[in-house]
DNA sequence: TGTTTACTCTATTAAATTGATAGGATAATA
DNA sequence: TATTATCCTATCAATTTAATAGAGTAAACA
């Protein structure tokens, strides 16, 4: 038999390189989780993974570093978990996704906050992809900054 | 001495975890190279390299799967090389990314093309990641569609 | 007809990142 | 002082990216 060239097909549909990363994803969930409590009393890290279908350990870095950067706060010991710190109102999605997933920008070169040259680059000013990814960065901050935490809940 | 805590550090600006692949990058470029062009005479992988800095090597396997995928026409022997098949105007930013980077939506639960259910969510309906992400979705959309190679030159 | 040119294809590689797990240290509560 | 639950370090397999090497194939041209 002979081969009928299998490498022609293309195997994007199985999301082999998926975009968003789980740590994102999770944080996002636990998130809304803690904004979606009754009181602000302090919720376990077990419950939450429990509910979310989430690895409690991985959970456990990143409501880590959700803290370091001011979205929550914590409480050892008994009765303790983590809580909101701020009303989900103000919480923007800009500020979550710069912690969650990195820089909004998909190329340093159009980052506000982490502006690198590209190396490579001859000039920006003539870059194709310097050019449509300013319009990509700017379609994804506008969904960004009109989006809180309240706004994903229910 | 004691340490302070240098893991508190964000290292998100080093842009470690880019999202733009090089492969997408590189293939945008080689495409307004060739659009970029007078006539519609083959170009040669190695002009294409030298002018862009790109790997050659590389730069192969990406116009061959632009070619398989009916964006570039491509000729043999001497004074052979790669060409536009279409009018700049007419290829869609869409298409290009969905051939280069894959799926534009950054998780296969709100993909228009590629939907795959999240095994790890319980209510689609109720999900925060979910109702973000289509958001998202929806924003790179309206950019890439409203892009075409043409607009991406000069 | 034969040589040169340039695309085609397969295979391999190092490096980096992700997602997950294990185990113990620390602090707060009762 | 015992229990609880966060905090922190270290490790791991699996995957992906980007690049390179080398041989195969088809077209042009002398």
């Amino acid at each position: 038999m002979v081969d009928k060239g299998l490498d022609d097909v293309n195997l994007n549909f199985l999301y082999l390189r998926p975009m968003l990363s789980k740590k994102t994803k999770y944080g996002l969930k636990a998130l809304t989780y803690l904004a979606s409590q009754k009181d602000k009393a302090p919720v376990q890290i077990s419950e939450i993974a429990k509910c979310e279908n989430i690895s409690q350990k991985f959970l456990e870095s990143i409501l880590l570093s959700l803290r370091k950067s001011g979205f929550l706060g914590s409480k050892k010991g008994k009765g303790g978990g983590y809580y909101l710190i701020k009303d989900p109102n103000e919480v923007l999605m800009t500020d979550v996704m710069r912690v969650l997933e990195g820089p909004i920008s998909m190329v340093p070169c159009v980052s506000l906050n982490f502006y690198e040259k590209c190396a490579d680059c001859r000039d920006e000013a003539t870059c194709s992809v310097n050019k449509l990814m300013l319009k990509v960065r700017d379609a994804n901050l506008e969904v960004y900054r009109n989006n809180t935490l309240a706004d994903l809940i229910i």
